[in-house]
DNA sequence: CCAAGGTATGTCACATATGACATATACGCA
DNA sequence: TGCGTATATGTCATATGTGACATACCTTGG
């Protein structure tokens, strides 16, 4: 591509890689997302053995119910930082975090 | 205690528990930190096995050499998904993650 | 000695994540 | 039917994280 192009491209806000970089990158944010998700289903699935209400979850947390849910969803707008803490809030052990990371599932092509 | 000493506590920034709360609150923190920690060695090492400079790192995470020093130094700045994202930008796994993770040191009271 | 490259530390404007709130939906029960 | 409880979704002000910059420190080699 030659840089004419390439600033063209840039210009109406694309990015402009290798084939290599691009792949790459997916497989990154893919992996991230994974972990994000096994957070998210550890929480929930950590709750409801504790019969813990979102709302209880909460206060613990020093959160909202509205977050509470977004966290367990997978909400783009929650980051690991929070979902880590919460976890650990409701009396999730680190070696319980790790466990979840570990058998993160995979995402699948659509 | 009671309810007046308590508010009076509040009222000059404490936060009012029980001892098992409160013990919980540091295990729970001291776990977080173990964390973040781990991530952040885990960084290190990798950044040095390839050979990277912290620049050549924030050139491929997207951000800066400051913020990378930070980050290998476990700062309070750094949130827990930037060193993610940055273990794996340079090339780190997601099972290297989880050891890094499971592999956490502990850490001992002063 | 100096210059160059790597790392550490402080600051700041700006972007993003957050708690709070409102509201919608769903389910159970009287 | 209405009422209470639990969960989901959208919005918003603001607290927090972030990249960028300046600058200082330390090696290494010229």
């Amino acid at each position: 591509m030659n840089s004419t192009k390439k600033a063209r491209l840039e210009a109406a806000g694309w990015k402009v890689g290798t084939a290599a970089e691009f792949l790459d990158l997916n497989k990154q944010q893919a992996a991230f997302v994974e972990m994000k998700l096994a957070l998210a289903r550890c929480l929930h699935a950590l709750r409801i053995r504790r019969k813990l209400s979102q709302s209880r979850v909460a206060e613990l947390v020093g959160s909202s119910q509205s977050r509470v849910a977004k966290m367990e969803s997978g909400d783009p707008s929650v980051s690991i930082d929070l979902l880590l803490r919460s976890v650990l809030a409701i009396g999730g052990s680190p070696a319980a975090v790790v466990r979840a990371l570990a058998s993160r599932k995979k995402l699948t092509p659509v």
